[in-house]
DNA sequence: GTCTATAAATGGATAGAC
DNA sequence: GTCTATCCATTTATAGAC
């Protein structure tokens, strides 16, 4: 990924027991969602106790913003490592859909996905700093290099932005769906590839240059 | 939608108090997710004392799941209204294309499906439920449609469950991906008709025959 | 079936000692 | 900053009268 994201304002002093605690929270919150998560859960899983955790939280909504923000951070990361550019354009998307959905098919991120959907009526922000930071930057990479094969004449592409998002989404899609049928399997990776080529051939052959 | 869906078990036998406990269950699971929403202000919304609510029903959770499993009849028959089948391919697959996107950014379907990820560790059947009900019914149907039309030799196509899953993808992706982003915000329905355009055209150019 | 009243447990958050 | 102990509201679920 070239270009970088929008987010990440806030690092923060770090703190033993504060790291304690986020990472405890991480873990519970995953189980629980937010409402069925309780500070003495988290605090009790931390090895520290519930007074300690308010003196670094203001309330348990402080706690849960904090701990998807610090997700945010590290997805963010993650998806910064994934590169577009590629001499030939149908390869490198395919590669790039390869990496995208192993990413996307790990197990944390899809229990991550699934409590941020969840709780995002609750938490607007939250949502929205979910999707700009990750698929929403990535998605803008893959739109310069499908535009920058345009402008050299390899693709016949009137609107890159379009074609980004909706190569995005036949790489998602379809993990979103198969983790959300079967929730605890294993991804078949034969299948996740066999996707990832023919979402890239379709998107290339569909704007091949005439 | 030619085929019938598999799910559909029990229809049950009617009650006004039943019926009362079961829409306000819906409002209120919808606002405050599962763990938020409390028996009393869903005995509340329904004018009937608590102990009627778990007159009709065991407890919270099988109350959770009736509800959800009468939305996810609904939205099967919904659904089923979604004809596939059109003389020319890539003008069905648009029409298709636009209701789908129709039905799926209405308020309520974007509320549910949120919850129903967001309560899907909780209770996996019933997100399976949700899936096999609704998208994996008609993109079994798309597959159909656009197989027919293979073997009347005007696609080239050597896997049409495949071309129907990243169809699908394709329509499904981006008003998820806008309605995370801006939760309350009216979806732009012309922004929608141009993607479901581009992806009909996509997939026939790129499954024309050579 | 439906109600009122209540049980029994757990929730988020704080007081006050150290 | 960290702890123990506790407050107080709310929760699910039930008992018992009608």
């Amino acid at each position: 990924m070239t270009e970088t994201a929008v987010m990440t304002p806030a690092p923060l002093r770090p703190s033993k027991k504060r790291e304690q605690i986020l990472q405890s929270a991480r873990g519970v919150f995953l189980d629980h969602g937010y409402e069925g998560a309780s500070m003495d859960a988290i605090a009790a899983e931390a090895q520290v106790s519930k007074a300690t955790v308010y003196a670094h939280f203001a309330d348990k909504q402080a706690l849960f913003a904090e701990m998807v923000a610090e997700y945010c951070r590290e997805q963010q990361a993650a998806l910064a490592e994934i590169e577009a550019e590629h001499p030939r354009v149908q390869e490198g998307l395919e590669r790039l859909a390869r990496v995208m959905m192993r990413y996307l098919a790990a197990p944390n991120a899809l229990r991550f996905g699934r409590m941020i959907v969840g709780e995002s009526a609750r938490f607007p922000e939250l949502g929205r700093t979910f999707v700009d930071s990750g698929f929403l930057a990535l998605q803008a990479d893959i739109a310069g290099f499908l535009g920058r094969a345009a402008e050299r004449g390899e693709l016949d592409l009137p609107d890159p932005a379009l074609a980004a998002e909706l190569f995005v989404s036949m790489v998602r899609g379809p993990v979103q769906f198969r983790s959300l049928r079967a929730l605890g399997a294993p991804p078949d990776d034969t299948a996740l590839d066999r996707i990832a080529s023919e979402a890239a051939r379709l998107l290339v052959t569909a704007y091949a240059r005439k």
